[in-house]
DNA sequence: GTCTATATGGGGATAGAC
DNA sequence: GTCTATCCCCATATAGAC
């Protein structure tokens, strides 16, 4: 019994460890993106030495994809913590919120859409892949719903509607706004949830 | 006279392989971004060794904001041509358009979006920037004017209306539509026009 | 498992001949 | 102005001591 405990405290580290790094990877991902950040960066963030990193992830890019991993996983879990009283419309919209906030305050954005190198080898990840496509499969059902109650846009195919929704999560909209537009983070949010759903159009007087 | 033919036609091919550059650059830039390709990938697709390279640019990154430059002109040349009888929306939609086929075509993304590294050097740049900022006050006074006449929404501001507007002409949408959803180019097109200005949201009926 | 120190390779940029 | 050949930095990844 001692001995299993010993060998959990030790597993226990080593996952706190393991999270501090996804956390500082996901961090300077946020910030400088792929390409132009380094192990040494990544060691130096979380207090490690390069090889230390490599005996937790052995590539820079299983490390990348360890944190998509993680924002994902994250997302399932906002969808499924959402009370069922809410309606098909307002889950796409608390999810879109969330997605923005949690890059506003300095996450990952999340779609891969930053370099073809990293949609490349995130695509041939089957961890991430599985998870995407799970949250893929469930989005594309909560469309279907919403549609049916008249809430979405019947004349537009669900794809069309999911790839747009997943690209304004990701919108450079968002980072041009608090740069050169000075509004405060939940500014933000409401006009890109407003952009999202309503479009650049005029609206109809209600 | 004969002297002075003699420079400007060697002026003339000085130039045209310049332009050979920058479209070989477009095009590499559009398919692997920034950061993917090597000076020797330029060298190679047009025909002409590295060194030769570094006598049109002196650096990499001087390239690649010739080639910005470049689209960014045409933008504006684009809409200069466009006939008077177009009113602000028409102006709007329309080049959206132009800056959608010109990517699905395999040209460049309007917005620097995909990397960090890129839009800080840009941003840098007084050659780019003036012509940004050009194009910027332009699209500024139309968006004013299809507010005016209700073709947009008054509600948003017009620098929310002008990012999101940007941010359509690089939306990592176009890109996932064509390659999962099959969608030929002018579809996409239209698809991405319908969001853009309609939103994800169910229309009204008219 | 953690470090110091190093191997390895790629790519931006240039020297120097023609 | 064009090439061949080369420099040299930098970043990924590892060897090997503790």
């Amino acid at each position: 019994m001692s001995f299993l405990t010993k060998l959990s405290f030790k597993d226990q580290t080593f996952k706190l460890r393991e999270t501090a790094i996804l956390d500082a990877t996901t961090k300077l991902l946020a910030e400088k993106g792929f390409d132009l950040i380094t192990m040494d960066d990544v060691a130096d963030a979380v207090g490690l030495s390069k090889p230390s990193l490599y005996k937790h992830f052995k590539s820079k890019e299983e490390l990348v994809i360890e944190a998509m991993v993680r924002l994902v996983d994250e997302a399932l879990a906002y969808l499924e913590k959402l009370p069922d009283t809410l309606g098909p419309l307002e889950r796409l919209q608390s999810l879109l919120e969330w997605a923005l906030r949690v890059r506003l305050g300095g996450g990952l954005p999340f779609l891969p859409s930053t370099s073809a190198h990293v949609r490349a080898f995130l695509t041939q990840s089957p961890r991430y892949i599985l998870r995407a496509l799970k949250l893929h499969r469930l989005l594309d059902a909560v469309v279907t719903e919403a549609k049916r109650n008249g809430e979405l846009a019947s004349e537009l195919p669900n794809d069309v509607i999911l790839y747009s929704y997943y690209a304004r999560t990701c919108d450079p909209a968002v980072e041009y706004l608090r740069l050169y537009g000075k509004y405060d983070d939940e500014t933000i949010v409401a006009h890109m949830h407003s952009v999202c759903f309503a479009g650049l159009g005029a609206r109809p007087n209600r």
